[in-house]
DNA sequence: CCGGTGATGCCCT
DNA sequence: GGGCATCACCGGT
């Protein structure tokens, strides 16, 4: 089922949590790329961390839009990061997917990554915009309409399965318990 | 297995 | 001009 837009437009800290076991879709030169999503991480416009923390800029100006949108950043000269705007228009949150679990395009997956082994496939921030090909033109995609890019429901989790820690490469904000991932799951990315 | 480090370009001050 | 929501590789163990 593809999470519709009310699913999106909650606090990021649910949303966050409610994303793991979900499906990240990418409809990719004919092929269905398909990632479980196992780690992610919250950002909002109070957070010391969060791109949108002194406002608006053209970068970020996604994460004021609706909810459910797609709001990709370059980083460190050469890699990308992808996130899910949450909450209402005009309120800065998003949930960056932090690694997933090779689902679905496997072949293809593991020839955009460089012929990677199956655990260093998507298991990073970086690494899964790499292999599933997103990049700043799906910067504000819509995620629910089902195209090119979307999140399918996954199974429920069991609350004793999600860890929730601290987050991952910041400083700011670093003791903010707004990292959440699946219990044993050996896709998640390291520290 | 582990920690250290260079790569590389854009955004914001 | 500093810093960055990272990664892959290198060398020592």
């Amino acid at each position: 089922m593809l999470l519709p837009r009310q699913f999106y437009a909650r606090d990021v800290l649910i949303v966050a949590k409610d994303l793991l076991n979900c499906y990240l879709v990418r409809e990719y030169n004919g092929h269905l790329l398909i990632g479980k999503i196992v780690e992610t991480e919250a950002y909002h416009q109070n957070d010391p961390a969060c791109h949108a923390y002194r406002g608006k800029t053209k970068r970020n100006e996604v994460m004021f839009g609706p909810p459910g949108h797609a709001y990709v950043y370059f980083t460190y000269g050469m890699h990308y990061c992808f996130n899910v705007v949450t909450g209402a228009i005009g309120r800065a949150e998003a949930v960056l997917i932090r690694a997933l679990e090779p689902v679905k395009g496997i072949d293809i997956i593991k020839t955009l990554r460089g012929g990677k082994s199956e655990r260093e496939l998507l298991s990073g921030p970086a690494k899964l915009t790499q292999g599933l090909a997103i990049d700043l033109k799906l910067n504000g995609h819509d995620l629910t309409g089902g195209k090119i890019l979307y999140i399918t429901k996954g199974e429920p989790v069991a609350e004793e399965d999600i860890v929730v820690t601290t987050r991952i490469g910041i400083n700011a904000g670093k003791d903010l318990p707004y990292r959440f991932y699946l219990k044993n799951n050996k896709y998640v990315s390291k520290k």
